[in-house]
RNA sequence: CGGGACGUGGCGCAGUCUGGGAGCGCACCGGCUUUGGGAGCCGGGGGUCGCGAGUUCGAAUCUCGCCGUCCCGACCA
């Protein structure tokens, strides 16, 4: 009598789990070209709402959008060293255009600091210009060797914010300050995603950051997903294009820059994180759809009279509600398919419901049901989504504090990593050991303080490095 | 890019070893009955068997090449 699970369990296949719920929730579509991909409107949907959310926090930030183009000279990646070593193995280069090859072939951008740098030294001349906080929202191209869908795709959808400062402890203040209130503002309160934030060692920059800040998080599998980072790339860029300015003594600077990104990349952290074996969990502060009013049937017209009139109601609580009055479609099918989807509260109304004044409030991430009263369903709805946001961040940091274990070697370490985080004492960890983890793929995802905050001022012996597996 | 597995209607697969009718389940369309957890019955539509060569009277099936997908590794913000 037991069906067929709709999805692979995770504890099956967590990888084929991953690519069942792409399918069946309609999130996304491998494109003809091979790492790249099409995001299907369900998908951009939570991505248009992650976008929203993000950019009004950046604003918050000071930072202004623009726009750069798409196409960079190759000249100008190769001014920054380490730059263009970083990025050479995965760059779409064009050479032909209009028929005709090009005198100086053109990169699609895989990152806009060299373009924006040209520009912000063109920009910025006195103190008085500065910081200049500039921000965009871009596609960019990294041909990748091993795609995966949302996590690594040879094109993704991004915002790189760039800036510039008079000094270097301006830069790295605002680098710390997107980092905690943007990044993980946005990811805690929006996502319901306990990310952890830290430093990444040397061989973890950014191809020409001086410092890379992260915010890491455990999916469903234990493993880390790098969510966003934060760097401050010091005077690296600055010196490469010639960003200067003149001081209030008169004296020429060289200006210091960050960036810093989040992407599409989300879309598989919040996937993996919240998902279950019946599908999406979303977070109902991102949900695009939070609550759909289900009609199981209708004889006569006056149940999607009324499922209508609650969406209605809804919509003007500022709820973003809708309704499914499907009712040639099973009860069942359509139960099962919102679940894939992972809306957060679904509102049952019947004819039996009806008939005694009653809904039934189903919740997506406990799976529970009540029965309230029809004409408080409205009031409570709001209240209710709140509940299953804070209960999905409890639960995601119960899971993940459930598999992060404090070690004190290298082989513990190791063991950790297989199934969660490992904390080890930073000062145990030489190139020996990270070479020793490697071999496990096991990797030092970022350097904390013991109390989980950002690395300052305190020696490298103090701090905890925080390992893991990782995609 | 190295190792492995796999490409057959939208999805999941059988058929390939031993060459000769392109099939099954789900999904889709129509009708009737249904509808409080993935509906039932009847009737339908849809596939150059990943692509290209080759062997053969004849290729989904054998050979070679290429492309793609998934896993592991290397690489990678």
């Amino acid at each position: 009598m037991a069906k067929a699970p709709i999805l692979t369990p995770r504890a099956d296949d967590f990888p084929r789990w991953y690519q069942d719920l792409l399918n069946k929730a309609e999130l996304a579509d491998n494109g003809p070209v091979r790492g790249t991909m099409v995001i299907r409107p369900y998908a951009y949907a939570l991505w248009e709402r992650m976008v929203a959310e993000v950019d009004t926090r950046i604003k918050a930030a000071g930072a202004e959008n623009a726009y750069f183009p798409l196409f960079i000279p190759e000249s100008y990646l190769q001014r920054e060293a380490e730059h263009v070593e970083g990025f050479s193995p995965e760059l779409a280069i064009v050479t032909i255009g209009g028929g005709k090859e090009l005198e100086e072939p053109v990169v699609v951008r895989p990152t806009s600091e060299t373009v924006i740098g040209e520009f912000m030294a063109k920009w910025v001349q006195s103190y008085r210009d500065l910081p200049l906080l500039l921000n965009q929202w871009a596609n960019v191209v990294r041909w990748e060797l091993r795609p995966r869908m949302f996590l690594r795709t040879s094109e993704f959808l991004w915002q790189e914010g760039h800036t510039a400062h008079v000094d270097e402890a301006d830069a790295r203040a605002y680098a710390e300050r997107i980092l905690r209130e943007v990044y993980r503002d946005f990811m805690v309160e929006v996502l319901a995603m306990p990310v952890l934030i830290g430093a990444k060692i040397a061989q973890e920059r950014f191809a020409g950051a001086t410092n890379t800040l992260t915010c890491e998080a455990m999916m469903g599998d234990g493993k880390a997903l790098q969510m966003g980072t934060s760097h401050e790339l010091g005077q690296n860029f600055a010196t490469a294009f010639d960003m200067t300015y003149l001081d209030e003594h008169g004296q020429q600077q060289t200006c210091w820059t960050t960036s810093w990104g989040v992407s599409t990349r989300m879309m598989g952290g919040l996937i993996m994180a919240h998902g279950d074996d019946a599908g999406l969990r979303i977070p109902p502060r991102l949900a695009s759809v939070q609550v759909v009013v289900l009609v199981v049937r209708d004889d006569d017209g006056s149940v999607a009279d009324a499922a209508r009139r609650i969406v209605s109601e809804l919509t003007a609580a500022g709820v973003r509600a809708r309704i499914d009055d499907r009712v040639e479609t099973g009860f069942g099918r359509r139960a099962t398919e919102w679940e894939l989807k992972g809306v957060p509260l679904r509102v049952e109304v019947g004819p039996r419901d009806l008939a005694a004044g009653d809904v039934v409030i189903a919740r997506r991430d406990d799976g529970s049901k009540t029965t309230v009263p029809l004409e408080s369903v409205v009031g409570d709805l709001p209240g209710l989504l709140e509940e299953v946001q804070h209960d999905l961040l409890a639960g995601a940091t119960a899971a993940r504090d459930a598999r992060t274990f404090d070690v004190g070697t290298v082989d513990e370490a190791i063991e950790a990593a297989a199934t969660g985080f490992a904390r080890i004492p930073w000062r145990l960890v030489d190139d020996a050991a990270i070479d020793r983890m490697g071999t496990s793929a096991v990797t030092v995802r970022c350097l904390q303080t013991t109390d989980g905050d950002l690395p300052g001022d305190e020696a490298d012996d103090e701090l905890v490095a925080v390992c893991a597996r990782s995609y």
